[in-house]
RNA sequence: GGGUGUUUAGCUCAGUUGGAAGAGCAUCGCCCUUACAAGGCGAGGGUCGGGGGUUCAAGUCCCUCAACACCCA
């Protein structure tokens, strides 16, 4: 074995062994589990995101597999139908050309060649992480049989008249040309003003102001809006306005929506550029009057002045006609919120467009039962409020894109403009008896791609097929996802899971955290403070690290910044920590907080995790390889430490599986953590090497190798749905030793706690040894004596118990406290000058003769004993309080009585002690 | 404006039905002890955001104030 741990030398060759032999696909046909990936973009590479929550994923997976569950997490991409296209328009761009150059055709045969070209990045960077996902089933939301789901559930829900086309005010990116949902507008407070603007009435008798942060819009003005209930304006109600700088008159109108505390109370309608004065329109029945081009410039429905303008060069014209015309009355600075795409950052325009929507209510309306009646369990449970409040408040789904690449909308209209929805056009002219001689043109815009991620719990598994899979493993077992996408996703697939499954897609959603970096800001390309997984697995050096971060910028002028901040902050560049390492950190990461800060020291410190369980097992191997592990018949005796070890090791099985269970990764890697180093490693291998250098019998010799190597073992199980690669690598040296067979850790069972073998007796003496030990080395550091110094020990006081345990540990004691001789004094003998330590009411006596300082021990037992006496204070002060006694429970007054009766022993033995020291 | 969270050691965070304030990292000592210096042994460090209440007992339950974060409008 190599004499330290080296993750490059083993992590790949696990993998390529496990995905060869088929170890991912569901192995047999009991109790299926099923997690679906959520699909990353197919073009995409991995961050820190993805690595985290698929580690938590492969833990899940890995850990159901080892108990025998008949295990699946599908795998997948998604087609990201905006991101994707953006991407291949970006390289045209660079050949200076667009889309329309190509055409549409030629254009997707574009984004096919870069999907099959950069499409195995991602899933390779996933086998990197360890993923254990079933790779041969693995599916792709354009590929063929998704979108036949995808055309499907489009028909059927037409058919069904839960989508339908409509013209209505959509979130509009003039720059992308296309609509977006709602979900994918970012506001943002920004800095604007408020024009104070004058219109006068038709009649030129009064004059009436209102307040805009666009002022380009009073060209598509269709109305002024006053509160009715206000004095001010309630005789203008009814009349009409000369709107400036157009030949139109618009009408004072009266609705609730206005504010009249805001600005001077009056507010122009827009009702085709502005969403609440869409809704004021359709109350009152007002025109609408779109004045903008896709391009977000002015039409020919404002005067020809304005024409061809850019809104906001238009803005700033606007402005200036009216100040010449006398109608400005003030400016002030205002912020406003602006609506921008999550994907050009455009500013979006409200635009009234024809799209079709999906008419949510009624789906909303099951989702919400099956969440409220527990078919669906929200961890942490608070996340179902995020949920209702969403569902609650739903508006219909904009689902069509004017884009490119994504699942062309399955209608059909002839040269009327009559729609027909069907799975293709032939089935089309079928379904509506469309003669041949009828010219049919298919719709040009294609489907969101949250359509068909909606879609993926059932589509994935061969729907609309009634497939063996899918009768397998629909419903999910669980979904693991961030809170930022349940509104885009998990909602949609509930939704969708319900409509066309009649049954939850998933009954638990398990929502983690979102990884930032160690100041707690958000990761992005703009900030330049993006970690790569795959530089924390294999290191990167600074000039690397430098020019990744500061090339392909948005803003260029951020890369000085970046630059200089990157190399104060990783001057050496990251070092190679391991998949293992970088799994753990994530597990012990994952607690219940929103924000998980991802910071260095903590993955390197489980890389010395790593180290430690590597040489570990190297000294269980020293001491096992070639001799007798207790396979044979032979008798095998253990001793209280093995028993002590395995009795512990039963609590932390225990644990581990109590605290998956319930998604608390964070425990889980702490338990495990905890006991191999402090107690495996700190405590039983030093224990195990007295007992295996001293002549212990051959059977007791036996019992020791047997349980070195059987605990580790265990341990080796435990941890590997956390550290795929370390553990196979180790079981594959250890397996053998403890009588295991087989070809991977990947498939041996779950390692399962067995009550039977607590011995209380063992971990009440080994916890005395313990005390006895740390006593000593208390003493030892506290006095400065060097720690190869061994020491002479008095014991006092002890009973017979005491007695028993120091013959039977002496071996122990002597090694792990470095002793050189024990004795044991008369009660009445008087003992020369000593430091002390306590166990229980045992005295453990150093002598001080040449070793210690009498003044330093003084000082010390001063200490302990202040200590001891506030902490006793306390339980006496409870003790002292009637209320106290009569109406807490019986076991808590025991305890503290107990407690106070230990202090009061401990103080009374301290305080002789120190009386004696001063005496001398 | 509505909603949801967060506030515990210098930093990052645990703290499960209310019953002796915890971990990792960092800091400070002493050690190259034959698995491991990517290590061992030991130590120091907290008015649990402020205030009030319920209770024999509050980091934990209730009210209130404050700061911060996120989501929706």
């Amino acid at each position: 074995m190599e004499k330290t741990y080296n993750p490059h030398t083993i992590e790949q060759h696990w993998y390529n062994f496990w995905e060869e032999q088929g170890y991912f696909a569901p192995q047999s046909a009991t109790c299926p589990y099923c997690i679906m990936i959520p699909p990353p973009n197919v073009t995409g590479t991995l961050h820190m995101g993805h690595a985290f929550q698929d580690t938590l994923m492969d833990i899940l997976t890995r850990y159901h597999r080892m108990r025998g569950d008949s295990t699946l997490w599908q795998a997948g991409t998604d087609h990201a139908g905006i991101a994707t296209q953006m991407v291949v328009e970006r390289q045209l761009a660079a050949r200076g050309q667009t889309r329309h150059d190509l055409g549409r055709e030629a254009f997707i045969k574009q984004v096919w060649e870069w999907q099959s070209q950069s499409g195995g990045h991602i899933t390779r960077q996933l086998r990197r992480m360890g993923a254990s996902l079933d790779w041969a089933h693995e599916r792709f939301t354009m590929d063929e049989g998704l979108s036949h789901a995808v055309r499907e559930v489009f028909v059927r829900l037409y058919d069904e008249g839960l989508i339908y086309r409509g013209k209505r005010l959509v979130n509009w990116d003039p720059v992308l040309h296309t609509a977006v949902s709602d979900l994918e507008v970012q506001s943002q407070e920004e800095d604007g003003f408020l024009w104070h603007l004058r219109y006068h009435l038709a009649d030129g008798s009064e004059e009436v102001i209102v307040a805009t942060t666009r002022p380009e819009t009073m060209l598509g003005d269709t109305a002024v809006a006053v509160h009715p209930q206000d004095k001010r304006y309630q005789h203008l109600i009814g009349k009409s306005i000369a709107l400036p700088l157009t030949e139109r008159l618009i009408p004072i109108i009266a609705d609730e929506y206005v504010d009249p505390q805001f600005g001077s109370g009056c507010v122009k309608i827009t009702p085709a550029h502005d969403f609440n004065d869409y809704a004021i329109g359709q109350r009152h029945h007002l025109p609408l009057i779109n004045i903008f081009t896709i391009d977000a410039k002015l039409n020919d429905n404002v005067p020809i002045a304005y024409r061809g303008l850019d809104r906001i060069a238009a803005r700033y014209r606007v402005v200036a006609d009216l100040e010449t015309a006398g109608l400005l009355v003030m400016v002030k600075h205002h912020k406003l919120m602006i609506p921008r795409g999550d994907r050009s950052h455009a500013i979006l325009e409200p635009f009234l467009t024809d799209q079709w929507y999906v008419k949510v209510a009624p789906l909303a309306a099951a989702a919400i039962k099956a969440v409220e009646e527990g078919r669906i369990q929200f961890i942490p449970d608070n996340w179902k409020k995020t949920y209702f409040d969403w569902m609650y408040h739903i508006d219909d789904w904009c689902i069509s894109r004017q884009i490119w690449w994504g699942h062309r909308i399955p209608a059909w209209y002839d040269d009327k403009g009559q729609e027909y929805v069907g799975y293709s056009e032939t089935q089309v002219r079928e379904k509506y008896q469309i003669p041949a001689t009828v010219t049919l043109e298919q719709d040009a815009d294609v489907l969101d791609t949250w359509f068909s991620s909606a879609l993926w719990p059932f589509s994935t598994l061969g729907w609309p097929e009634n497939t063996e899979r899918l009768k397998t493993f629909y419903p999910t077992s669980v979904l693991v996802t961030g809170f930022d996408i349940i509104f885009f996703w998990v909602a949609r697939m509930i939704m969708m899971g319900l409509k066309f499954m009649n049954e939850v897609p998933f009954r638990e959603i398990y929502i983690h955290g979102l990884i930032r970096d160690a100041q707690g800001q958000k990761m992005s390309k703009s900030r330049g403070n993006v970690l790569d997984p795959l530089d924390l697995i294999d290191g990167v050096e600074l000039e690397t690290l430098v020019a990744k971060r500061t090339t392909g910028l948005m803003q260029p002028e951020m890369a000085p910044t970046i630059e200089k901040v990157t190399r104060t902050q990783y001057p050496q560049g990251i070092p190679a920590f391991g998949t293992d390492a970088l799994r753990f950190t994530f597990t012990a990461l994952a607690s219940t907080g929103r924000d998980i800060r991802f910071d260095m020291g903590r993955i390197e410190g489980y890389r010395h995790f790593c180290n430690k369980l590597w040489n570990a097992t190297r000294y269980v191997l020293m001491n096992t390889e070639g001799q007798d592990t207790g396979l044979t018949a032979a008798p095998v005796e253990l001793s209280s430490t093995d028993r002590w070890i395995i009795s512990l090791l039963q609590q932390v099985e225990e644990q581990v599986h109590q605290q998956i269970k319930i998604y608390r990764f964070d425990m889980m890697a702490n338990t495990l953590y905890e006991f191999v180093w402090n107690e495996y490693c700190d405590w039983y291998l030093e224990f195990s090497k007295p007992l295996l250098q001293t002549d212990m019998s051959a059977a007791a010799q036996r019992g020791t190798r047997q349980t070195l190597v059987g605990v580790l073992e265990t341990l080796l199980r435990l941890l590997h749905p956390i550290m795929p690669f370390i553990t196979e690598e180790l079981w594959q040296k250890v397996a053998s030793l403890a009588g295991k067979s087989g070809k991977t850790i990947m498939l041996q069972p779950y390692p399962q706690p067995e009550s039977a073998k607590i011995d209380d007796q063992a971990l009440q003496e080994i916890e005395w040894v313990k005390q006895f030990i740390l006593g000593v080395r208390r003493i030892r550091a506290e006095m400065d004596i060097a720690p190869g110094k061994a020491l002479p020990v008095l014991l006092q006081n002890g009973s017979a118990a005491d007695q028993r345990k120091l013959n039977d540990y002496s071996s122990l004691l002597t090694r792990l406290a470095r002793l050189e001789t024990i004795t044991w004094l008369n009660v009445h003998t008087t003992a020369p000058e000593s430091a002390i330590a306590l166990v229980g009411e045992l005295r453990v006596l150093i002598p001080l003769a040449g070793l210690i300082d009498k003044d330093a021990e003084l000082n010390r037992l001063q200490k302990e004993m202040g200590k001891l006496h506030q902490e006793l204070e306390k339980c006496q002060n409870k003790l002292n309080n009637p209320n106290f006694l009569t109406r807490a429970p019986q076991e808590i007054i025991d305890k503290e009585q107990q407690r106070v009766a230990e202090m009061n022993a401990s103080l009374q033995q301290l305080n002789a002690q120190a009386e004696r020291i001063r005496a001398i």
